[in-house]
DNA sequence: TTCATGCTTCGGTTTTAGCCGAAGCATCTT
DNA sequence: AAGATGCTTCGGCTAAAACCGAAGCATGAA
């Protein structure tokens, strides 16, 4: 009768509380085996397999053997994007379940969104770059400009690496936190990925949270044109 | 055991068929009555209306009374925006369920989003306020410059009106089609309704379809300085 | 007032999804 | 080769939710 995408089947899939809880915790970035799940969500194995069989067969999550593990990990950056949109409407609908929570601001400053950066540090470098015409929008996506080409390779960053992958170079992300735009894509998770070499912020071990180091904000902001 | 945002309570209200179908119809942006979203998701009146109690306490869609009818309509843009998230994912995962169907690239070109313009005319719409400085990215929002006020205000717009109600005036939307942005909030939705008072465009009825007329697009690319 | 219409509440049926214990495979360790 | 570990499959239980017919409540029309 209907003919429309059928976006209830991904979205029942997410929403059970065990299924989301997966979710949310592959969304650091790293890839996790079935047991540390299973325990994340609170459910015995057998229940677990079951679950990570869905979310597999429904293409939200891919899984590599490794020995006698499984890690799964988020397929791809759109489903993440989508499960960052989808916690932006149940923090806009329920404002505040518990208190703030300690943990919070720093999450809304910056944290890791599946392979990228997101939250406010993530939001004014997608801001610079395209203010600074590094990026511009074209169409259909986010062109590199000539400039900006050389700019991002002076930084250390390996463009035709990037360009070679076949992931999609650069994608906006939508932020929940500051309802605005960062970068995410081959691009975004390369910049990411020289940001924590680089010794500018860590990962917070177990969480989503990225701590900058009071240096390492200087040379980000230099670096990529951001606004301080 | 998790503090995490409650993901699963609304990811599950979109995932179920029949509900997913009505916000889907609304996705329109006009109200409609239980009856007509109960025909629309094709279940008995009851059923209906226990699914329009769950969806409305879970505060995704808003309803009026208007005589003995009960209209419902989304409940905010943001909603808006997390449907459209799910489609693009949905779309990415099942890339062809059906084939490509007739409307489905009228959709792409241009389609309402709630009360907005979206599809590949909106996305560009976007860009052109931004690349022509109409609108700026300030750190955690689009503001309206001084000589995008102007312009604005000399197409037609009614700006201190816009101002005046108590939604957001500019919010980026995530476009499935064109994974782009493109303009939501009241201004969105004041350009839309611009666009077709003026006769530029048209809404297909029963459909997220919208039409321009070739005399509309000159004008539409003129008036707001979109690149053709 | 009386009737029709639109919607909701009530009661009861049926299907399905989630869950786990036990058993089965595969892989690594000793 | 024997045992341990990680994960999945199987079987069966249970609880929840989707569904509808019938009845109840408003509101508008005659």
């Amino acid at each position: 009768m209907k003919e429309g995408p059928d976006i209830a089947a991904i979205a029942s899939l997410i929403g059970d509380p065990a299924r989301a809880n997966m979710l949310l915790a592959l969304m650091s970035g790293e890839a996790l085996t079935a047991s540390e799940l299973a325990q994340e969500a609170g459910v015995a194995a057998p229940t677990a397999s079951e679950h990570l069989l869905k979310l597999r067969d429904g293409g939200l999550l891919a899984v590599e053997k490794q020995g006698r593990h499984r890690y799964y990990r988020i397929a791809d950056a759109s489903v993440a994007s989508a499960i960052e949109s989808l916690t932006g409407l149940s923090e806009m609908i329920r404002p505040r379940r518990t208190r703030p929570g300690p943990k919070e601001p720093a999450l809304r400053m910056a944290r890791v969104c599946y392979d990228h950066l997101a939250g406010d540090m993530g939001v004014r470098l997608y801001d610079a770059l395209i203010a600074g015409k590094v990026l511009r929008p074209n169409g259909q996506s986010l062109d590199i400009t000539r400039k900006g080409a050389e700019r991002l390779s002076n930084i250390g960053l390996d463009l035709s690496a990037i360009a070679k992958a076949r992931r999609p170079v650069c994608k906006p992300c939508l932020d929940w936190s500051a309802r605005r735009y960062h970068l995410a894509g081959g691009l975004g998770a390369a910049i990411f990925t020289l940001i924590c070499d680089k010794g500018w912020a860590r990962r917070e071990s177990a969480s989503r949270v990225v701590t900058f180091t009071k240096r390492g904000i200087e040379q980000f902001h230099d670096a990529f044109g951001v606004s301080r």
